[in-house]
DNA sequence: ATCGCGGCGTAATGTCGTAACATAAGCGTC
DNA sequence: GACGCTTATGTTACGACATTACGCCGCGAT
């Protein structure tokens, strides 16, 4: 359990769902698991996993709906971060090539889009579940 | 307005409205479109997307639960496709990037992923609305 | 003919996300 | 302390996106 000192009581119980939890989960997933502790409408949730998501401590999986806790210690820093997501297990893996972040921002320089965020998803089965 | 000679009457109008619309349109902007034309339900254009997907003659963009009709002949063919949106006038370009692909495709040979799709959406400002 | 299959129509429901409004706690200033 | 400001919170209601379940029809294959 990392420390996350700073976080209120509603933005701890989310992430510790999260980090808990072995598959993204949606904000009404977390929302039933935290009935118990006092939680009641999905807006709690959604406040909650909004600073989770500015303080890099969270990640939403836009062709899921769903979302996750970061595995990577500084990944803020990292220029842009890919997932791949298990179709059979759930399980994510967070990655980022530099590479391609060159060749993205290569694009958008030759066409004049100005880059505000970018979301990599590749969807598959992981080594174990395509055994 | 091209052939698509194959489509049923549904999958027409759903194609045309998007092929028509300067930016992604949703499958209830659709529905409310087709209503005169006698559609419905939600269904109705959910089930003509889903063929115009797999067909390669429509897009769905994740970060926007909206869909596009493709801007490429045939895009089917090239592995990847990524998308730049517009936030300010809903543009979408569509492009591919073989390198892009290589070091994916590199990654997830490395680390025993069977890919079964990949989504990449660049959310920003076009050259246009960047000014 | 009749079977299977793909498309279609309809209703109901499920899932995801936000607007609007009210309340409470912390904090610097006067 | 009283005031105004900011941030987090709680609650209701609603809007937006997507699917399940069921039945009908048309058409080609057996
Ligand atoms: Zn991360
Ligand atoms: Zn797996
Ligand atoms: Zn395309
Ligand atoms: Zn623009």
């Amino acid at each position: 359990m990392t420390a996350h000192a700073d976080l209120t009581r509603n933005q701890s119980l989310v992430l510790d769902r999260l980090e808990k939890a072995e598959a993204p989960l949606s904000a009404y997933a977390i929302l039933d698991q935290l009935r118990e502790e006092g939680l009641r409408a999905p807006l709690q949730v959604y406040r909650a996993l909004d600073k989770l998501l500015d303080m890099g401590l969270a990640h939403r999986l836009e062709s899921l709906n769903a979302f996750v806790a970061c595995a990577r210690p500084n990944c803020h820093a990292s220029g842009l971060i890919a997932f791949a997501i298990c179709e059979k297990c759930g399980q994510v893996a967070e990655f980022s090539d530099d590479i391609v972040h060159e060749r993205l921002h290569d694009w958008a320089h030759r066409e004049g889009f100005v880059v505000s965020r970018t979301t990599m998803e590749i969807r598959g089965s992981c080594r174990a579940c395509a055994a």
